[in-house]
DNA sequence: TCTGGGGTCCTAGGACCC
DNA sequence: TCTGGGGTCCTAGGACCC
């Protein structure tokens, strides 16, 4: 048994990139170094907001989600640019490559992060040493930067990827927390937001050792079971394992986007709830899923947001379907008041495989939309001259227009009648 | 001339059933 | 002839994270 590995307990990496948009710009096009970048959304379309910022533009002030306008005036000379959702996608293939050398035990959790469990690689040096050479690894191969935690589980060693960045290797361990975690405001830590940063504020806690010491009961009073689970936390008490399967296992897919203006234009809306729906099922399809609810959402002018949902008899996995029940919500429930953005979810996601194909019955969810689609796409044909169900293809740009869509669409419509 | 888009999990009330 | 209690499903909203 090697003296770095505890007998009992396990060994957790949290290995987290650093301004992972802007860093895989920088790596991309070196010239970027060293220069304030940040990655934002177009502002012409009301969504300049700071998605991702480098660490030379977080020094003038430069936060994710601020407007850009803002951004741009703490730091006249930033330098922005519009996501390439590729490249981080091929950067992130690349950097779970790296860690999967050292271990099948991975949780990837996003684009630019994941969890290791290293209890088993003894073999491979010490968990310091393992974390050194995945760092240089990633900063050699890809020119990327990361910061990597080591803990006996993931809360902690979420916490300790935090704590020192770019390029920080932190090791937390039970009796580090005293020191290096319990110092730290409420506010910190992973799980714990605005919201109830302030109501533990009201009740005089404002560091997490406040949190270990406040009494369970008051806690659970006022923020229920997750009250609970934060004192552990805070604790050092987390017993979740890495799981490398939870990245496979979808609840939901949606789609959402804010509108250039708000708008009360009918045609306006119902042709974004064919983009939307357009979207969902093109993701659907990549991941061979099916669906049994639909929910929008619709935000109105003044950021009040509403959600309606519906239960299906049946899984879903058709741009027509999905479409219908979209549309017979929106109707039911819109205002009227102008609409600022529009959203599709499926929910209850599950892969074909898995499910048992029951009768195609033509059910209601299908009956109750479809005068609307109808009445939807003669109207949406007569305004734009164009089919708005194309064939859909594996991205936006291979989507093949059909023929005299509207009798091809009637057709596969009818084929479920029968 | 404010405030994106992708998710997960939890809570709470009402319907419905036993 | 007057009101229990538990369990589950559905829906809507909210908190949080990246």
């Amino acid at each position: 048994m090697s003296k770095w590995y505890p007998k009992n307990g396990r060994v957790i990496f949290h290995v987290d990139m650093n301004s992972f948009y802007a860093s895989v710009e920088m790596a991309y096009n070196p010239d970027l170094k060293g220069k304030a970048v940040a990655i934002a959304g177009n502002p012409g379309e009301r969504k300049g907001i700071i998605v991702t910022s480098s660490y030379e533009a977080r020094k003038k002030g430069v936060k994710t989600t601020m407007p850009l306008w803002e951004a741009k005036k703490l730091c006249p000379e930033l330098l922005v640019m519009r996501p390439n959702f590729d490249r981080y996608r091929t950067a992130s293939r690349q950097m779970f490559k790296i860690l999967s050398d050292v271990t099948s035990f991975i949780q990837p959790v996003s684009i630019d992060e994941g969890y290791m469990d290293i209890t088993d690689c003894e073999q491979l040096g010490s968990p310091l040493e393992i974390a050194e050479n995945i760092q240089n690894r990633i900063k050699e191969e890809l020119d990327l930067p990361c910061s990597i935690g080591i803990a006996p589980n993931k809360f902690l060693a979420k916490m300790a990827s935090d704590m020192k960045k770019p390029m920080g290797i932190t090791v937390l361990r039970k009796r580090d927390l005293a020191d290096k975690l319990w110092p730290l405001a409420v506010k910190e830590m992973y799980g714990i937001g605005e919201k109830t940063a302030d109501k533990l504020n009201k009740l005089n806690i404002h560091t997490i050792k406040d949190l270990v010491d406040t009494d369970t009961y008051q806690l659970k009073r006022v923020l229920g079971i997750n009250g609970e689970r934060l004192q552990n936390r805070a604790k050092g008490l987390d017993t979740s394992p890495v799981d490398p399967d939870a990245v496979h296992e979808f609840k939901s897919i949606g789609s959402s986007e804010t509108l250039p203006h708000d708008t009360t234009d009918e045609l306006e809306i119902r042709k974004l709830f064919v983009h939307l729906t357009r979207n969902v099922v093109r993701r659907m399809r990549r991941k061979q899923a099916v669906g049994r609810g639909i929910q929008i959402m619709i935000k109105y002018h003044d950021h009040k947001t509403i959600t309606r949902s519906r239960k299906l008899s049946d899984y879903m996995e058709n741009e027509e379907d999905i479409l219908a029940v979209s549309l017979d919500l929106f109707d039911k429930h819109w205002n009227q008041q102008p609409v600022r953005l529009l959203g599709v979810t499926v929910q209850d996601v599950a892969e074909k495989k898995d499910v048992a194909k029951q009768l195609d019955l033509f059910t209601y969810e299908k009956e109750a939309g479809k005068e609307k689609l109808y009445q939807t796409i003669d109207k949406l044909t007569e305004k734009y001259g164009k089919n708005p169900f194309m064939k859909l293809g594996a991205n936006e740009e291979d989507d093949q227009p059909r023929t005299s869509f509207q009798k091809d669409f009637l057709n596969d419509f009818k084929k479920h009648d029968e």
